[in-house]
DNA sequence: CTCCTTTCGTAACGCCGTTATGAAACAGCG
DNA sequence: CGCTGTTTCATAACGGCGTTACGAAAGGAG
């Protein structure tokens, strides 16, 4: 008996591209309610009733920049060298920054970042990490890093550790990056950071003393 | 002729607090020029006389906040042992940005954040990097890691470089926790930091290879 | 006392996020 | 086939925002 739908789904969809696209173009600041509703050929409303608000959209978006953050990471196919598997990762993880720079403020650097996250889960347990998590796993069982551990070994408690280290050296560069902060040219950083990188890895991954 | 300026320095600065005030309790989101200016006893108008906008005031509130900041790093005084007082620097970095994690927010992961930064200037000449990076020098020029250079010597290039990727690890760090994202609980943060800068530090300060 | 210049508080404009409201659209029933 | 009831959505309204235009206020000059 009651009126057909158009909040549907599908709906739902244009609406989460059209914010996307606006917030890759001008930041979270440019995304409004109106504005995306308008050019998804709707009412404002639509979005109150398939995200809740302005800030529920915005978390969509940098739900959606962490799926495809999290497919960008994946996509790197080891090479069976974990340490150059594990450099190359830290690559991807920048250059995804650079290409999608907005996508990447959306799931960090927004007001309450913890908004793209899921609510009070670990973040240990989120695709991103977990892919990071894995590939310095692989870089402490074998190469040149597992033997620092000797015949104890690295456990998921060192694998989780090392892995944030690297993040947070990864992320701490993008970030400084983006915001114009870095104090070398453009065309030295892709060297800059995987000197970085390297020379970071070996303290990073080690085990702690004693 | 004209009527008496109430628009003046002294204004300038209690509207400064009072923004600083509300930045630090609720975030850029919650700074608006009307209430700015009714709590210091103003009208709106002060605020676009006196600093030209809201983005402008939140620019200042940046810049005094920076101030704080480099401070705050320069009171951390030298015990001799150069490795010991660049990792106190580390600490401090760390301490400043979870005391005042809206100050440290708006200098770095604001909107634009280059606002509290002086316009194109270059960021080595900064007062927050510049002490950091005399600190790397301190330490490149004795102690462990000078030993790695050997008679080559550290020269500034060779400071920037290992300022640089301790501040990106060090700022990295601390967006990730002030965001939530650190797998830890809060009070194993202060060693595992301490940690990471230890982990890090010697691999961040050595010389690039060949 | 009057005029003129400068200055600032007030009010207006357009836009925002959000919410209330009434028209629209269909299923079942007389 | 028309009426009714129910659900759904577009429109309009509300309060608040940043910003700007405007007119009142204030004091020196004549």
């Amino acid at each position: 008996m009651p009126r057909p739908r158009v909040h549907d789904d599908a709906l739902r969809d244009r609406l989460l591209d059209e914010a996307t696209a606006v917030v890759a173009e001008g930041g979270t600041r440019a995304l409004t309610v109106r504005d995306v509703a308008a050019r998804a050929g709707t009412s404002s409303s639509a979005v109150y009733s398939l995200f809740g608000g302005r800030e529920a959209l915005l978390a969509a978006v940098g739900a959606r920049a962490a799926e495809r953050f999290a497919g960008h990471l994946g996509s790197t196919r080891g090479t069976g060298d974990p340490a150059a598997d594990l450099l190359a990762l830290g690559v991807a993880y920048r250059r995804f920054a650079l290409a999608e720079p907005q996508g990447y403020r959306v799931m960090f650097a927004s007001p309450g970042a913890g908004a793209a996250h899921p609510a009070g889960g670990p973040v240990t347990e989120e695709p991103t990490f977990r892919v990071l998590q894995d590939a310095v796993r692989a870089a402490l069982a074998e190469g040149p890093a597992a033997d620092a551990y000797g015949t104890r070994g690295a456990d998921a408690e060192d694998a989780t550790r090392a892995a944030t280290h690297v993040w947070a050296l990864a992320h701490g560069w993008v970030m400084l990056e983006l915001d114009g902060l870095l104090p070398w040219p453009p065309d030295e950083r892709d060297a800059r950071y995987v000197a970085a990188l390297r020379a970071a890895g070996p303290g990073l991954l080690a085990p702690p003393p004693v």
